[in-house]
DNA sequence: TTAATTGCAAATCCTTTGCAGATTC
DNA sequence: GAATCTGCAAAGGATTTGCAATTAA
């Protein structure tokens, strides 16, 4: 079974550090900046494992990459900002509770949900473009 | 502007007799059957204008493809089944209420947001494992 | 020791693009 | 006739995989 070996460890902390969703790419580049030493195709491995055990979250972008975030036990939802791409962890209990009404009332079960919402953050629609350097 | 070629009626006709979401390749197949001589990458170009001019839906797949599905006009969202791939099309204003109220609260504007449910279908639940042969 | 893991590069898969010829307006 | 399409095949970008060398247990 699963070694703990540097490199996974590795792309470990890179996605704890990480603020907000990474794709395997990104996270490869932290790794590579830190001095970490790690394949990109190992990245891809680690995560894969990694979402089999469901030990991190996994959507998809618009673009079809996948991006990972490790997760917190407890199911919530994320708000981005399109600009900056900061993001906010949001709970919405209204949400899960909708999900599961509406999936009943059409018969299904073992309901699953996916939402993410995205918009413009306070100072990026004020300052009107700020740009996004903290990635 | 947009022509209206023969290819891109057959894509229209062949997303309006998919019970669910395709991909391009499937309607590239679903097009080939049906003797209609279609190149694959004007599947893809007539989608990807659809999809601009929002008259069909796009997600993503699990793997990563895009799945397109023809859609009424007014804005809603899909509960999947993950096991014969049956979808229904909900509508949820109780999300869009919160989705507003949620991004407010952390002063977000311009928001949009993405919900895709999925679970299993009584049909498919009750069965213990009907496969999906429709497809 | 030994099964699991890594790295690299080649291979896949989905999707996009360049371009010459065919089409719609 | 001019601006748009289409097809094909080549190009791209993300992810996967084969395999020999490496490493954790």
């Amino acid at each position: 079974m699963a070694k703990i070996t540097r490199q996974r460890q590795a792309v470990l902390a890179a996605l704890d550090s990480a603020t907000s969703f990474c794709t395997a790419q990104e996270l490869h580049d932290v790794l590579r900046h830190r001095g970490e030493k790690v394949g990109l195709a190992t990245v891809y491995r680690s995560l894969q494992l990694m979402a089999d055990a469901e030990e991190v979250d996994v959507i998809r972008s618009d673009g079809g990459e996948a991006s990972y975030r490790r997760c917190s036990a407890k199911h919530h939802h994320h708000l981005v900002c399109r600009v900056c791409g900061r993001a906010v962890e949001v709970s919405g209990p209204a949400v899960e509770a909708w999900a599961d009404r509406v999936a009943g009332e059409h018969g299904f079960s073992e309901v699953s949900h996916t939402v993410e919402l995205s918009g413009v953050c306070a100072s990026c629609s004020e300052e009107g473009g700020a740009e996004a350097r903290e990635l």
